[in-house]
DNA sequence: TTGTACGCGTTATCAG
DNA sequence: CTGATAACGCGTACAA
């Protein structure tokens, strides 16, 4: 409705000094300053976002792709959306539920200049297909890649595993059961060559356990406890993908009767919520500090700043459940 | 990087006749087209979005508010985005946690005019506060409202919750337990009355049976089975507030030996994902049409078009668990 | 401390 | 069928 001409006109000015008195400059009278303002509130105006945009060449819009939505990524995109917005960034969702089509929307727009950068917390498209687009702006991604070209805060599981099997190993735990998430995906890899070489380490037998993997629910968490009521030459301890499995473990058993810690160890990853409420033992996984560095990233590249990066590192979380 | 005085200069036409073929005009020789697109994916060529924003007055950019997210949100949220983007809208997803700020981030990018439009699908805001941002645009919420100035496509779920407890009594139950979700909302009001409506209806003595209220979840729906095995006197029916709850009972009941409907029917609501998945008898509530709805109110404010909405309409979906 | 005038990249109007 | 030219609303050299 009304614009900067309009301000200028009625204030009496040259839409300079509005422009200044809006964007903070010095070198504006206290009385002019005041008197634009006045005008401004009156006339209910907002400068154009697309009339900055186009004259600044950033529209100080941020993307997230994201496949599907998990507690941990929702913290992950809650710590990146605050500290955007801290630098004045405001954030938009892309929800792909794997549909190729929709990630290339939010590509498309990062080069077409509505966005400004784009992180990729979880993709859907080749990252040939993304790489493709580094050259529109900054992408970020949350994925473990070995891609040089872009960026990555992701971090390496293997430690962290180690870290927590080490830690059931020296409570006295020697039948330790591991659950793990995604079968094809890195981290599961990686875990498995953790515990690959604790076994080797301290020279465990095998169990004979069934392998279970691609469980990441609570209600996985409830049906592995089934299954461990059921067996009679039961795992000591769960280690299990993740908090919210361990969680729905560690309800049904003692839905059940069960003790745990005393009929059996569970220790969950991640270090979520569901963990601190049911105070199970954990992995902390720095998601805000990765968040944080995904920004940082960013705003160096944008700003040609020199942020530094937060250092990343793991932290067994020793709660009541082992 | 290119413009489209650079693309017009290197076809040697004018930038009108560029802006044509870009936007699919007619009045464009087959050879002048043909030369200027050559030109134009040769130099990896876009049209500046905010460019055209300025000029067109519009972001076709649609934002989305939403305090959490639940599976029937989920729905709602992505046919909303199917149809928006049939017209060509992105959709930017603003999730508030409840944050008076993040929403109001929202609506001051919809009073700058980044957004062309916006969905309350949950508002954390009073209502006085998002009506006051009418002005700058369409806004449209999926939430019951007595507001005369922002259109919703909400649907009175008395009738839906008569339909459904109709169906228990037609099956022979007799001792229905109905579960509510948030005890402050209006739903929950509105069924209420329904269930106070039947009893008078029907005659039905009070069971003295506990009021369950606020329950959502899958995890709500297995305390829900628990409470229900520990009874005497039980509910022959469990009316739930949702299909998390109903799948969370139903689940639940099954593994600890009961049989459902056998032991007790149980009916969901919404005719979510799980409702199919478990094969439970469930209200259908049309929530992509809804979506749509909400779409084309919006269109219609922006296009001054005149698209008919679609007539809303609850349904009883019968299957195996009552 | 303030103002003039131009450009950001597009599209719409009008004239040919 | 094609092209000049004027906006859209803002920020900023440059000049005063």
């Amino acid at each position: 409705m009304a614009n900067i001409q309009e301000i200028a006109r009625r204030a009496g000015v040259s839409t300079t000094t509005v422009s200044r008195v809006l964007n903070g400059h010095p070198y504006v009278s206290g009385s002019i300053r005041a008197r634009v303002l006045e005008i401004i509130s009156q006339l209910d105006y907002v400068p154009n976002a697309s009339a900055r945009s186009l004259k600044k060449g950033s529209t100080r819009l941020i993307g997230i792709i994201a496949v599907s939505l998990s507690p941990l990524l929702l913290n992950f995109i809650q710590a990146f959306t605050e500290i955007a917005q801290q630098y004045g960034f405001n954030i938009t969702l892309f929800m792909t539920n794997g549909d190729l089509e929709k990630e290339l929307v939010a590509l498309e727009m990062l080069r077409s200049k509505q966005l400004d950068a784009l992180v990729c917390v979880l993709r859907a498209n080749d990252w040939e297909v993304i790489e493709a687009y580094t050259k529109y702006g900054p992408i970020v991604t949350w994925q473990r890649l070995q891609s040089e070209i872009i960026p990555s805060v992701f971090m390496d599981q293997y430690q962290a595993y180690i870290l927590g099997i080490e830690h059931l190993y020296s409570k006295g735990y020697r039948k330790i059961l591991s659950i793990y998430a995604m079968s094809k995906g890195l981290n599961t890899k990686e875990r498995k060559r953790a515990y690959a070489d604790f076994v080797e380490k301290y020279n465990i037998p095998d169990h004979g356990f069934p392998q279970f993997q691609d469980k990441t629910s609570v209600q996985d968490g409830e049906e592995l406890a089934g299954w461990w009521i059921a067996q009679t030459d039961r795992p000591d301890a769960l280690f299990c993908s993740n908090d919210e499995v361990a969680a729905g473990a560690v309800t049904e058993l003692r839905r059940r009767g069960f003790a745990v810690p005393g009929d059996v160890g569970i220790m969950g990853f991640d270090n979520t919520e569901v963990a601190h409420l049911l105070d199970l033992t954990t992995i902390h996984s720095p998601v805000d500090l990765q968040a944080e560095n995904a920004f940082i990233l960013i705003q160096n590249r944008l700003a040609q700043s020199d942020l530094e990066l937060h250092s990343l590192e793991y932290r067994l979380i020793e709660r009541s459940s082992t």
